[in-house]
DNA sequence: CCTTGCCTGTTACGCTCTGTTACAATTGCC
DNA sequence: GGCAATTGTAACAGAGCGTAACAGGCAAGG
């Protein structure tokens, strides 16, 4: 886990956002700024960015836009800051897939509050996220280099994989011991979703077993689990 | 994915229990009632919940104390019924561990919206097993590992099941020495409701029994209960 | 521009698992 | 024992999954 959390609050108020940074440091968050959606773009391209605030309503955009837009491409968790909600404000901020969100005027206390309960709920989530990763992950003897994308087994031979085989494997071992859906592994894999009666899954799935695994008529790395979908069964270590 | 998910109102209020439970069967879940933390608990320990709508003040009871003592043995998501909540209380409602809080009186609707964002956020990344349940289960000799999905009888070979019959089994391991209607077993170990007239259960434990049972026709682990439904007799300890 | 080779997704078919139905066996009650 | 309700289970049908075979896409090389 990284030391202190970093945040992006994204407000076009220049006062808000100097009062909510300083505030938020002062108890111990690290806190990037950005005015608008175009400056947020960039400050996420190079930053490590672990949550985000974001106002609702600023000049020339639409805050649940953006987090429309963020969904589509990243899990980096949203706090949204809407104006004295009407109900239908907060159903459609929920829906746009905000974690939670914050009225405004808001205490600062309680901004505070949600962004460490929606981070600690981050947190609890399976291993690192896109974030932090280790770029090493070891399970049963094997090795896996994320940066060279390389596979190697116990026997310390490099296990050529495609890059789909070698994503899919990734997405298992970031998430070992649970059950994936196939709409999940899509989505960690392919990052796109599943279309009527799509076995593509099934057969990737197919194919890396036939290379990881002993006997693949009797998988036991990746153990199907009927109706619910695969689920990745070894220790996994993310080896620095 | 289990098709409806199963939620737990707690109120004391009857009539609110009721409008609550109509309202939200009305809009596909599974709703179940309790009066209190008592009644929470027993509900618990025999069904399988995904989500629960807690109450913050019930003469005699804290929410918030049952929601803090919730989260030191679950992680089911919790949402608090506040009332016109000052900052301070919805502050401690979310440090309690509850997943989001709703004012009373509230707008059905946006409860309903909550429950469905935190179901989502809940099935995103499935929970991590930091839920620390023990993953071994033993009794008489037999070893259930629920990581590896693998059934070990007491001389030491691996037992073949289903993942049907193997649910089933963990359900029964994990609720022992109790009589289990069907309902209660399809919900453990299935995540569903019955349909009329649903033998599905005797069918799925004609099957267990044939395969973990020394005389099938003298069965003494799965003892059927006449009128009840059935029940595990031996002792299960929840080895590490 | 075509060819070649590899990768990925689709289709199709067979196998296994699960739920339903139907009927047999059992139980409880009188 | 006779009867009705409940449970056990055989037989079947349908759904879910594994995978072979095929097809289209894409890149590299001519």
């Amino acid at each position: 886990m990284s030391p202190e959390p970093h945040i992006l609050v994204v407000d076009d108020d220049q006062e808000l956002r100097n009062l909510l940074s300083r505030f938020l440091r002062k108890h111990g968050l690290r806190v990037d700024v950005a005015a608008g959606g175009q400056e947020m773009k960039r400050i996420l391209g190079r930053a490590n960015i672990n949550l985000i605030v974001l106002d609702r309503v600023m000049p020339g955009e639409d805050g649940l836009q953006l987090c429309r837009k963020l969904r589509e491409t990243t899990r980096i968790p949203v706090i949204l800051l809407t104006l004295l909600g009407s109900d239908t404000d907060r159903i459609l901020g929920l829906e746009a897939g905000a974690d939670d969100y914050v009225q405004k005027p808001f205490n600062p206390q309680e901004l505070l509050a949600r962004i460490r309960a929606v981070l600690r709920r981050a947190n609890e989530l399976p291993l690192q996220n896109v974030h932090q990763k280790a770029s090493v992950l070891r399970f049963e003897g094997w090795t896996i280099d994320r940066t060279h994308r390389r596979l190697e087994s116990p026997a310390g031979v490099s296990v050529m994989l495609t890059d789909g085989e070698f994503d899919l494997l990734v997405a298992f071992a970031e998430h070992p011991q649970i059950a994936l859906s196939r709409e999940q592994l899509l989505d960690l894999a392919r990052g796109r979703s599943a279309i009527a009666f799509d076995r593509s899954i099934d057969m990737q799935i197919a194919r890396l077993r036939r290379k990881i695994e002993t006997d693949p008529q009797q998988p036991r790395l990746i153990k199907t689990i009927r109706n619910k979908g695969y689920a990745f069964t070894p220790q996994v270590t993310g080896g620095a």
